[in-house]
RNA sequence: GGGCGUAUGGCUCAGUUGGUUAGAGCGCUGCCUUCACACGGCAGAGGUCACAGGUUCGAAUCCUGUUACGCCCA
């Protein structure tokens, strides 16, 4: 392929190599994995009262003074040193959990909003690879089309034009110019050479910033929507719809943009305020009677009107409808139609249907059979030659005086002419209404009537509309509701796919056509290349049977001059990532996949055309779940963008609170919603992946080697209160994991920070003194606290990779681990699960034993009384307690009784006693302080 | 014009099928330099759950309507 292509992509992306991860901590099927509690034959097996043997050899290495700061840069050199999140592509598809990454624009710049919904993905991704899936998670770059084409335009100060020879070892200039109109104009291959050199240098400024935040993307797999794989896959889709039907050219009028010369669709149009002037104006009738007024925002395309519309109901037009008038200035006698269309309410209630003025006088010039009189080129100007329909001496002078001009330009002078005939009624009165723009453009939209590529998407088709509708309800949608955008997005449709763009960078339209006698190309029948030379470049590559001399001759042939949109090639990501014919055992292993992350605002573009494509190709959705993520606003609740001027530059927040805070941030906010970027939430983040070393350092460092708390028959967790914090545990891993099984990562993650500030506050402290010690009750705690440790490590792991990984490290290397902590990374170890934790809690997960179920919550209680009396005393919370004086209920006392010892300690309570009260009555605690001997 | 979402202490948000006295963090106030943690801990003040009706023994939660904001579509 090389230069003759013309657009030389310098590197492919790898190929996807079948890499087992050196780390695998997963036996397939998942069924099999290592669980809490399940270590096959390998461990030594303890029975009763063998608890207090501490029989580990291992001994957890815990720094003096855990730090946060450097965590990034070392783990995800480990990470990528060990494989962790390699793909294994041994895996069935069972077993497989596969994930549509959006390829990021490269030509862009990245803002915290992506930071943000990437994240949300990782989390996910996290998640179901501790669950026992193998994870397909490879990103791809967006380097393709008309942003890239821009960014290279500005960064560099150039512009493309193909009539220009190509340079060799052209060098852009230095600085590059103000003005568009001063950019050094260079050739198509030359300008293609700045876009590669540009978008390889972006990737990798990316790349570096994902592995920052952490994402678990295996970056062995990566891909570009350039590359030449891309290009072969794109080129196949196409031709494949074509054959099939789906794809088909068309001379059509169509939405362009005047300022990038090219052809835009339907889903990138925007609607943009501008101030306009409604414009009244006497059309003549033939009948001599008083003339028809209409209104019109561009009186300046007057001269293309093909007749006036009102709606059929309307009793004031009834009487016109096939009467005919004559056009002002112009002299051009119209019909007067009705249609559905046209508003009773809007100006006079009649319009004129100009041939084009906007997307409304498409559908009345296509369903009331109208002709058809273009008078805006390509370049947004009339054009200079006199419309032949005009016939009058009158007419055909005054269009000199629009001639050539622009809209603008167009519409003073035509006031001017109208007012000079006196058909212009009154001053123009001023409004502000909507005006279609392309949503990358700065000047309003023309419709210019042109050759263009199509692909079928139900807009003119109800049947497929119907259908495509229909493929939406086969995904599940987080949150739910976005499904709604999808449905009347579809149902919304008003025309097909307009994929071809007069563009230079992207994917070329892999076809060519035969040249009649006089040298205008066939358009009927095209030339197709024969899939095996994709891709192909029309304007390099020579069609089967003919040779380089042909091309532009009468006779010979011409390639299809355009490319194709970025949509076009960006709705194959599932093929593209996948391997679509190009790896069937890869594609056979993770297609549909599993997972398409987005945000909500591309669901009308990369959403629906993927499902298109897919729908098409594999009579199927591509995917089983949409997870669409909000947006960042700043603190103004205002959308963040470059044009704005709020964008926050996300490598200085990784810098400044750490990855694991910014993910907490990201990860604090529920599935679809809009969120303020809010920088106390990241230094909220930040404190909690300090706490969890610091918690983390204190559970691992008491006693010589604290007792596995797996082991057969009745294991080291005696004490109540630790059997009552096992089974709030237990809890907390289900609700956790289903949140997690619904999408809801921001769930999951709440409720493990609550439970772990409150474990921290209470049982911790509750348990601290009993910890140290070397009794039976001494390896209770020290079991229970590794046990909850390993669990919430786990399941902080998808939101605090790298503080969560820092402490696993500290649980063993490779000569051996803590029971718990076997895997070498918390990454690959298993999701915890209930079950293991409600054996070891025992009959305080039963709920009718109500005493040893409140044991954890009475002893907190007391001990929060304790600590606010002292803290109304003023005293520090280690001030001696000569008594403490409980009344409660039976049932509460009993519990109380339970734990009276760590609350005494605690406490430092020297006499704690407990009286019964009321049984309705609520617990009341007297304390009193110790004298503070001086 | 149609649709979707949101509305809870100064701020950011939880509140899972209706169920005691509506929770958390930030900020604020006070105290504590404690042997996991001062990049900390403990405690405290602060809310007519947008508004108006309705269903119910009971409503932030369900129903109807209204308002405000945001978004999608036409």
């Amino acid at each position: 392929m090389g230069d003759a292509t013309g657009l030389r992509v310098p590197r492919d992306e790898p190929v996807v190599e079948p890499v087992v991860p050196r780390w695998s901590s997963h036996a397939r099927p998942s069924s099999q994995r290592p669980v809490p509690g399940d270590k096959g034959g390998e461990r030594v097996r303890r029975g009763r009262g063998a608890a207090v043997t501490f029989s580990s050899m291992v001994q957890p290495r815990v720094p003096d003074k855990p730090s946060l700061d450097g965590l990034e840069a070392r783990w995800d050199a480990v990470w990528e040193e060990r494989g962790t999140y390699r793909f294994d592509r041994s895996a069935e598809r069972a077993d497989v959990f596969s994930i549509d990454t959006p390829p990021p624009t490269a030509s862009g710049s990245l803002h915290v909003g992506h930071v943000f919904s990437y994240t949300h993905t990782d989390t996910i991704a996290r998640y179901q690879r501790m669950a026992g899936k193998a994870v397909f998670y490879p990103m791809g770059w967006d380097d393709n089309g008309l942003p890239t084409e821009r960014r290279v335009e500005n960064y560099y100060g150039v512009r493309c034009d193909p009539s220009v020879p190509y340079v060799e070892g052209y060098t852009a200039p230095e600085q590059p110019a103000k003005r568009r109109e001063d950019f050094d104009a260079i050739s198509r291959r030359n300008f293609v050479e700045l876009c590669e050199e540009l978008t390889a240098s972006d990737e990798k400024v990316f790349e570096d910033l994902f592995r920052l935040v952490g994402l678990s993307v295996d970056w062995s797999m990566q891909y570009t929507t350039v590359s030449l794989r891309t290009q072969r896959i794109s080129q196949r889709a196409f031709l494949r719809n074509m054959a099939r039907g789906e794809a088909y050219s068309q001379e059509a009028p169509s939405l362009w943009d005047t300022t990038f010369q090219t052809a835009v669709a339907q889903a990138e149009l925007e609607d943009r305020e501008r101030p306009g002037a409604y414009h009244d104006l006497a059309f003549h009738r033939s009948d001599g009677q008083d003339p028809v007024i209409i209104s019109t925002t561009r009186p300046e395309l007057l001269v293309s009107c093909v007749a006036l519309v009102a709606h059929p109901d309307d009793e004031r037009y009834q009487p016109l409808f096939g009467s005919t008038v004559t056009t002002p200035v112009f002299g051009v006698e119209v019909p007067v139609v009705a249609h559905t269309l046209a508003d009773p309410e809007k100006g006079t209630g009649v319009a004129m249907i100009c041939t084009f003025g906007d997307t409304t006088d498409v559908v009345w010039w296509r369903e009331l059979q109208l002709e058809t009189r273009p008078v805006i080129g390509k370049d947004g100007r009339f054009r200079r030659d006199t419309p032949e329909w005009l016939t009058t001496d009158a007419g055909r002078t005054a269009y000199d005086r629009i001639a050539g001009k622009a809209a603008g330009g167009a519409q003073i002078q035509m006031v001017e002419l109208l007012t000079e005939s006196g058909d212009l009624l009154g001053e123009p009165k001023k409004i502000t209404h909507p005006v279609k723009f392309f949503e990358k453009g700065d000047k309003p939209l023309e419709i210019v009537t042109t050759r263009q590529w199509y692909i079928r998407n139900g807009g003119r088709d109800e049947k497929l509309r119907a259908h495509l509708v229909d493929r939406g309800t086969e995904l599940a949608w987080h949150p739910d509701y976005m499904r709604h955008r999808y449905d009347s997005w579809v149902e919304g449709l008003n025309g097909d796919w307009l994929i071809s763009r007069q563009r230079f960078f992207g994917v070329p339209i892999p076809l060519w056509y035969r040249l009649d006698a006089d040298g205008a190309p066939i358009h009927d029948d095209p030339i197709l290349p024969d899939e095996s030379t994709l891709p192909i470049d029309p304007q390099s590559h020579v069609p089967p049977g003919f040779t380089e001399e042909q091309r532009g001759e009468p006779g010979g042939f011409a390639g299809d001059p355009d490319i194709m949109d970025t949509w076009a090639t960006s709705s194959l990501t599932p093929q593209i990532a996948c391997g679509w014919e190009e790896d069937p055992d890869l594609f056979a292993r993770t297609f549909p996949m599993d997972l398409r992350p987005q945000g909500h605002d591309i669901i009308r573009t990369w959403l629906f055309s993927t499902m298109v494509r897919s729908n098409f190709e594999f009579d199927s959705a591509p995917w089983r779940n949409a997870a669409l993520s909000g947006w960042i606003l700043d603190p103004d609740r205002k959308k963040m963008s470059k044009s704005k001027g709020n964008v926050v530059v996300p490598i200085d927040l990784l810098e400044q609170h750490g990855a694991d805070a910014v993910r907490y941030w990201a990860g604090s906010a529920r599935p679809g919603t809009d969120t303020a970027f809010d920088p106390g939430q990241m230094k909220i983040g930040r404190r909690l992946a300090i706490k969890v070393l610091n918690a983390s350092k204190f559970a691992l460092g008491l006693g010589e080697a604290a007792p596995d708390p797996f082991v057969e028959g009745d294991g080291p967790v005696t004490e109540a209160i630790d059997r009552a914090m096992l089974a709030e545990l237990a809890d907390l891993v289900d609700e956790a994991t289903a949140a997690f099984e619904g999408f809801d990562y921001a769930r999951a993650l709440q409720r493990t920070e609550a439970f772990f500030w409150q474990f921290c506050d209470d049982h911790l402290e509750l348990v601290k003194g009993r910890a140290y010690g070397d009794d039976p009750s001494a390896a209770s705690a020290q079991a229970a606290l590794r046990t909850a440790l390993s669990t919430l490590l786990r399941l902080f792991a998808p939101f605090l990779p790298y503080a969560t990984e820092e402490v696993w490290s500290w649980c063993g290397d490779d000569a051996g681990r803590l029971p718990g902590f076997e895997s070498p990374s918390v990454h690959n170890a298993p999701w915890p699960t209930s079950a293991p934790l409600r054996t070891l809690a025992g009959p305080a997960a039963d709920d009718a034993n109500d005493v040893e179920e409140a044991v954890l919550t009475v002893a907190a209680e007391v001990l929060g009384r304790i600590r606010k009396a002292k803290s109304d005393a003023k005293a520090s919370m280690r001030a001696e307690v000569a008594l403490v004086t409980v009344t409660d209920n039976p049932v509460r006392l009993a519990a109380l009784e339970l734990a009276a010892g760590d609350v005494r300690d605690a406490g430092k309570v020297a006499e704690l006693v407990l009286v019964e009260g009321q049984p309705e009555a609520e617990m009341t605690v007297e304390v009193t302080l110790a004298p503070v001997e001086d």
